[in-house]
DNA sequence: GGAACCTGTGAAGAAAGTGTGAAGCGTGGG
DNA sequence: CCCACGCTTCACACTTTCTTCACAGGTTCC
């Protein structure tokens, strides 16, 4: 049987999470504090841990990188807010995906299959949109292979919409998430991105298709 | 079995849902104010929540926004009046839709049963009117599934439209929702964009009739 | 039946929105 | 310090959408 080690602080999220995985066969052990989920990993060796980046005292990120000096194990981060800086950083930590709160238990338990399933190939998390790959830990896109050159501007946008590809993505989601707290209007600058991306993608990769007065729609060609 | 839990402070209308839903197979349970609402949600974890607005004490908003803090269980709103401000609250504190009293037991259900099918995919609120419907998150239509493509003021005034479906929506509504703080007459404008509406939706589609004098009303073919 | 009013729709000009080259600005590395 | 790079702003051509107009039915009421 899978075990699976939960380590957040909130005792209605170990509750609701313990439910969640327990229905689906998994094992589960709570920790709320990061020193003692630390206790719990070394003691029980579990094969997932859920770590939640917001803890008392010890933060998760500190917890991640304490962890990672000796073990492997693949952690799914749940964050709070949707704090792209923090997450970024728990990647780079060595935490194998994350899912933001409030999230569902479906989306959860993928993506807990999805890192478990490559616990010995571990890669990195990525987005893929046709023959677009985008590789959110090292900011690396790539176009049937071959690596494309992105500002980390075009990176952020392009993440944006492969994201929601397919579906419409307006001016205003797209600009808040690129450019969060940014007062002036910058959808000057979101047209000037788009050409470029446009120019970068060609006409082998995926589309961006504009939808007047609305926003942006990334097709696969 | 489908458990539904209802949160509403007036008996008449719990007696009256428990009934329409008694008698579609749903597992019921009622609640007459929030806190004890969120109890049973915790409980019995239903596979959605209709939820009133207007409850003493605790008001709908905050027994959403905390039960958004532990669970992604669909909720539809219930709100008496047609406070669109609120609405759009309660939308973008995770509600998945809402309905205004009174409503038909029709539409109720026909709603509830779109926020559940999404149950493990994503929530967007949406609007339908049969084979109809509109994503308000992604300003998208679909027709039997197949995307209609609508300009601005097209996706508003269907909008408007399908929001009361079956019911006469009077010329005076219509122009004051679509074209907002506009001084001149638009009644002129106003029939030409139901006239490519009705090309777009075609003769599968819902139909807008024409009510002499009156206005327009959206009627599922 | 006819007058007055209301509605539907094609066409065209007006208005709004979009794409892109080029230039200016700020920043950080050599 | 200067240069390279990325971001933003500007100008202007181009596209899409909106509104107005004209006119052909249709309905209502006397």
């Amino acid at each position: 049987m899978n075990k699976v080690v939960i380590i957040d602080d909130e005792p209605q999220v170990r509750r609701l999470l313990s439910m969640v995985l327990k229905s689906r066969n998994y094992e589960v052990h709570e920790a709320e504090d990061g020193p003692s989920g630390l206790q719990h990993i070394a003691l029980l060796r579990p094969d997932a841990v859920l770590l939640d980046l917001g803890l008392p005292a010890m933060d998760g990120l500190s917890v991640l990188k304490r962890l990672r000096e000796w073990s492997e194990v693949p952690v799914l981060i749940l964050s709070v807010r949707d704090e792209e800086a923090l997450k970024v950083e728990a990647l780079e930590a060595g935490a194998d995906d994350y899912v933001t709160k409030p999230f569902g238990t479906a989306e959860l338990l993928a993506r807990l299959a999805v890192i478990q399933r490559r616990r010995f190939t571990r890669q990195n998390p990525e987005i893929t949109a046709g023959n677009l790959t985008l590789n959110l830990l090292h900011h690396e896109a790539s176009l049937a292979g071959d690596r494309l050159k992105l500002t980390p501007t075009e990176f952020s946008l392009l993440h944006t919409l492969a994201e929601h590809a397919g579906r419409i993505v307006t001016f205003g989601q797209i600009i808040r998430r690129v450019w969060p707290a940014q007062l002036s209007d910058q959808s000057e600058a979101l047209r000037v991105h788009i050409s470029h991306l446009r120019r970068k993608l060609g006409t082998t990769g995926p589309q961006i298709i504009n939808e007047p007065a609305i926003g942006y729609r990334l097709i696969d060609s």
